[in-house]
DNA sequence: TCTATTGTTCACAAATACCGAACAATAGAA
DNA sequence: TTCTATTGTTCGGTATTTGTGAACAATAGA
């Protein structure tokens, strides 16, 4: 709950699902840059793991993450659906 | 949005709602006592209200406050209602 | 006017987030 | 194996945000 109600890691979420259909590692050589700090992405990235949002996976040297679309639609059911609509809408993506 | 992501501020709306039959005042007399010192509760009052999501009205020396549920549900349909259940989960209220 | 009550403002304290540097882990080449 | 390159984490200090008490403003009633 916590975890989505930040801006940054709500548009990491966003970018995870926009880009689905694989996954994402976090730095420069994935699908999915940050925009910054390593240390800060890491950050945000462990907080989202912890709170169960995302799942990240070993690659070689990278990390590769998802959403936990299905866990989370069974417990919170339209909650981060709603909240990424609410999301695109006030940031205008 | 970002008004939304405090946990204290989400009880407040929650709180409101939930003796939404009437307004409910901000402090030791009204039907909603706030647990934290005047000021603090008075910021979070100032946010929910600029943002959009309580509108607030003087009765005599006190201010009564409501959810702008109308507004909000035209605009952002279903976050209020998923993002409240949510945190009851979460919280156990 | 004087007092009691409610909410706001302001300045400082406390908590939180950010970020750079050092570190750990893995892979590939020498 | 050892060296190097790449990716992500951890740690400590700094900066930003949030919480809070004290003074203030506004309203009502005596």
């Amino acid at each position: 709950m916590h975890a989505l109600s930040d801006p940054v890691r709500l548009s990491i979420v966003a970018e995870l699902r926009k880009a689905e259909e694989g996954l994402n590692c976090v730095q420069t050589t994935g699908r999915l840059k940050c925009a910054m700090p390593k240390s800060t992405c890491s950050q945000h990235y462990r907080i989202l793991r912890e709170s169960g949002i995302i799942h990240s996976e070993r690659r070689g040297v990278e990390l590769t993450s998802k959403v936990r679309r299905k866990e989370l639609d069974s417990r919170f059911p339209g909650l981060l659906d709603a909240i990424l609509k609410a999301w695109r809408r006030e940031s205008g993506e």
